[in-house]
DNA sequence: CATATATGACCGAGCGCTCGATCATATTTT
DNA sequence: AAAATATGATCGAGCGCTCGGTCATATATG
């Protein structure tokens, strides 16, 4: 890190989130570099040891420099939790719509949307438990915005039953309906997440996906099997 | 509580919690007495301000005694932690069951198990809350027992469930319909604790139950409407 | 090209403070 | 008096964060 003279990364989309926690270094692109080093080895050290025993020295150790250069890019360990958190949601949510694409024009089902949410729960199984174990920390100003972040993943859900109502084998449903069985969808995908230690002795995360769809889709009232 | 020279309590219920935590002092009876106070106060300053943030000497003072005396009647503040939890747990079970208890025999059904279930998760709100985010503290040795405990509620469901199987307009389940379904209501009752934040702009209690219900008994396909 | 100067990224010892835990002492109970 | 219980001043490890200083590189000058 210390030989890097040359950063020459083009300008990359905006990350919304680096423009809250302010810097003491000049060079944009080195910014966004050594903090992606930061939250990428944060995240990891989160996962095993949770946020207050992560110190700060073993973050900036972990990133590759020292505790003083940390804190040339970040003005508290806060500030690095915050990142952390806007990273994951940013990889979960674009998992989550690459995975939707192909599904949401024209063939889509619900099906199809229970399958891919779950199998992005079940990859990222480790930063969703994290989600719900630190955003308590997050300080207040960042907390709200965080809490929002889980409300836009529910909304593709929304919105994609939205279209889906009154559609196909698919009855019309009501606003509200729609809403809860979006929320449902979110938290039964993290459910594989953070009862995984029940789960996993009666379930795959195939024979989950495959039980809940028929859960969800209502098919406990019509037959027992297949 | 400088005053309280005459403990005169009947054996309570062997509150297994208790035996796990040792104690300076000789009085069991005491030991309980205190204990309860240190619980009980101290569950309202880990709601409040989190584990972390809730020191020594705010538990010793909010329980009424000093921090000296705090240390004779538990080892660590782990040791509060883990208290605190399985005093929760107890208290949500002994609800649960409760509310189940005249609907558990003869004229049960999901409905009502659902209802009294998540009437219980709507009082207790915080301790629900407090529980997912304090477990991921407490000592190894503990934490599974209290992951354990959890288990217990969701098979109060279960074995509610294999017992309706089959009867009623209920179709006959097989084991792991009956096993998720448990989990399910398990946690879609833990969902309108950490997700009230959202769901109360769209949902009271009564029509969050409403709601779920309908979705649980697979309605979505039946009709739209009541 | 060689040299001087300016820039800013990088470093880590150390400061100030918090907080869990202890222990010598005082008080109460038996 | 002896034992049990209660007290709070005191300890010290551990933590987040600072700050004076170094060094590699870019730019300016001769």
């Amino acid at each position: 890190m210390k030989n890097n003279p040359k950063v020459t990364r083009k300008k990359i989309e905006k990350n919304c989130s680096h423009a809250d926690v302010p810097t003491q270094i000049k060079n944009p692109d080195l910014v966004r570099e050594r903090r992606k080093q930061i939250v990428d080895s944060t995240v990891h050290l989160f996962v095993e040891h949770g946020y207050h025993k992560t110190t700060t020295r073993m973050i900036a150790k972990a990133a590759g420099f020292s505790i003083g250069s940390l804190y040339e890019y970040v003005g508290s360990k806060e500030d690095v939790l915050y990142l952390v958190c806007q990273a994951i949601h940013t990889e979960v949510e674009k998992a989550v719509e690459d995975a939707l694409k192909g599904a949401e024009d024209g063939k889509a089902s619900i099906a199809e949307i229970i399958r891919e949410y779950f199998l992005v729960c079940d990859k990222m199984m480790d930063p969703v438990i994290l989600m719900y174990q630190v955003t308590q920390f997050l300080p207040a100003k960042w907390k709200s915005k965080v809490l929002e972040n889980e409300l836009i993943i529910t909304q593709i859900f929304i919105d994609a039953l939205n279209c889906l109502s009154g559609k196909g084998d698919l009855p019309r449903m009501d606003k509200t309906t729609i809403s809860l069985v979006g929320h449902n969808i979110s938290v039964l995908g993290h459910m594989w997440a953070f009862r995984r230690w029940h789960l996993a002795k009666e379930f795959t995360i195939e024979s989950y996906i495959k039980y809940q769809t028929q859960f969800v889709l209502g098919l406990i009232f019509k037959d027992k099997g297949k």
